[in-house]
DNA sequence: CGAGATTCATGTGAAGTATACCTTTAGGCTTAA
DNA sequence: AAGCCTAAAGGTATACTTCACATGAATCTCGTA
């Protein structure tokens, strides 16, 4: 019976024409063959690393402007093709992508160093060995044959503001202990004020080159979203006003062509699910509400369980209307959850290091603030939007077995 | 009334501890000549 | 004697704790007008 009602619905899942002609076009990884608006800079990333192809090393690259103004996807661009000429003319060119803020793949000097040895295929374990022998092993690794390599670290100043910038210094110093092989170092940064916290010796050879990405306003939005959509869904599936709703929602936030292009793709998928043969304006609201919930998600489950514990404890406090969230509130909470789940109660040290790293993801706005004779602490409040609470409070519950 | 001292609740840095993992080394056992 | 296995010794990174000191404005204190 049941089986019977869910062949049918596969049936007519399928008969049913798509509306997607080629969904890849709007995930993010998806690296386009032409990028609007952003000319300038690819132009300028390619001069500056052409150096390499002829065996010389390039000046240290510095890419900064807001999330979603093209930095990595222009990076993967340029690299793209710098690979691709570098594979024919058999140069001696590698090029490595890392991003600097996933947790615990490259947060810290140690596995930074060891996440790059492992993509040269070295064995390295994830603890136990000093780090100045991963660097030996590192540098023995690329310098067996001549080569030029370039290192892109994405989100750079993730790693700097939890690690220190001594890992930079190392990294640009690293050249004069290679015999053969030479360093460049690509760092991408969210932060525009990024560069002026640096030690200057790390700045001035980091910073050998900079470009700035400038956010896209509304019309260059609808450019990039019209080329992407005419090759994402069918034809006459996206109906007037669509893309620029979504340019604009997305102007809105410093114009966020990775928003935008979500957006649309999300918008789709809704559109879809409902058995709609064409995507309607009114998907773009659900669209925005999901994206937003799925990319707190997304961090939220990832996060170690101290962590999570933590912020259901914040999101108590929160639910009992108080505004203003202390640290001291916090952890009596968080103290109850511990015994309530049975995990084990770290130190309000600990908590506090805890919650500045929750500030630090964004998921919180923690500000530390002196109450005058009332102490010192810091004042909490939840950076996520009120209507995705609920569901998202359930579902830490869940995960935290409460 | 106002300047300076006091106070509170926690921030923050440094040093220490536990754990998990690594390499090296020395001893013991096996094996083959 | 050479080769191999094992367990102990000595080392590291990371997450966390302990200890101690730093913060900074509201409040208190007390001399002064």
């Amino acid at each position: 019976m049941v089986k019977e009602d869910i062949g049918g619905f596969f049936e007519e899942y399928l008969s049913k024409e798509s509306i997607f002609k080629n969904k890849k076009v709007l995930q993010v990884s998806y690296t386009p063959d032409n990028i609007p608006h952003r000319e300038l800079q690819i132009k300028e990333i390619a001069s500056i690393l052409a150096p390499s192809l002829r065996g010389e090393k390039p000046s240290n690259l510095f890419l900064y402007g807001k999330t979603g103004t093209g930095k990595t996807l222009s990076m993967f661009h340029v690299v793209k093709k710098l690979e691709k000429i570098a594979k024919t003319k058999k140069i001696g060119l590698k090029i490595f992508y890392l991003n600097c803020k996933l947790k615990r793949v490259a947060d810290t000097e140690y596995r930074l160093i060891a996440a790059l040895a492992r993509d040269f295929g070295e064995n390295v374990p994830i603890t136990g060995l000093p780090t100045d022998e991963i660097y030996r092993l590192f540098i023995e690794r690329i310098d067996k044959k001549k080569m030029n390599l370039i290192l892109v670290l994405d989100e750079i100043d993730q790693l700097v503001k939890k690690a220190g910038d001594e890992i930079l210094y190392n990294l640009t110093r690293l050249n004069s202990e290679l015999k053969k092989t030479q360093i460049t170092v690509v760092g991408i940064s969210n932060d525009l004020q990024f560069a002026n916290y640096l030690d200057p010796r790390v700045k001035s050879s980091l910073t050998e080159e900079d470009i700035n990405f400038p956010a896209y306003n509304a019309l260059q939005l609808q450019d990039i979203l019209s080329e992407r959509a005419k090759r994402a869904f069918n034809k006459k599936v996206v109906e007037e006003g669509v893309i620029s709703k979504c340019a604009a929602y997305a102007a809105r936030e410093h114009g966020d062509a990775r928003r935008a292009l979500d957006l649309l793709r999300v918008a789709g998928e809704l559109a879809e699910r409902n058995n709609e043969s064409k995507l309607k304006i009114n998907f773009i609201d659900g669209a925005e509400e999901k994206i937003e919930r799925d990319l707190i998600y997304d961090v939220i489950k990832t996060l170690p369980k101290q962590s999570q514990v933590t912020l259901l404890s914040i999101f108590k406090l929160n639910q009992n209307y108080k505004d203003k969230i202390l640290t001291g509130d916090v952890y009596e909470a968080y103290k109850d959850h511990c015994l309530s789940c049975g995990l084990k109660t770290l130190t309000q040290r600990r908590l506090s290091d805890l919650i500045a790293e929750l500030d630090l993801l964004g998921i919180i706005n923690a500000r530390v603030v002196s109450k005058g004779r009332y102490g010192r602490t810091r004042e909490i409040k939840l950076a996520i939007p009120h209507a995705n609470l609920p569901s998202l409070n359930k579902e830490l519950k869940g995960w935290l077995g409460l």
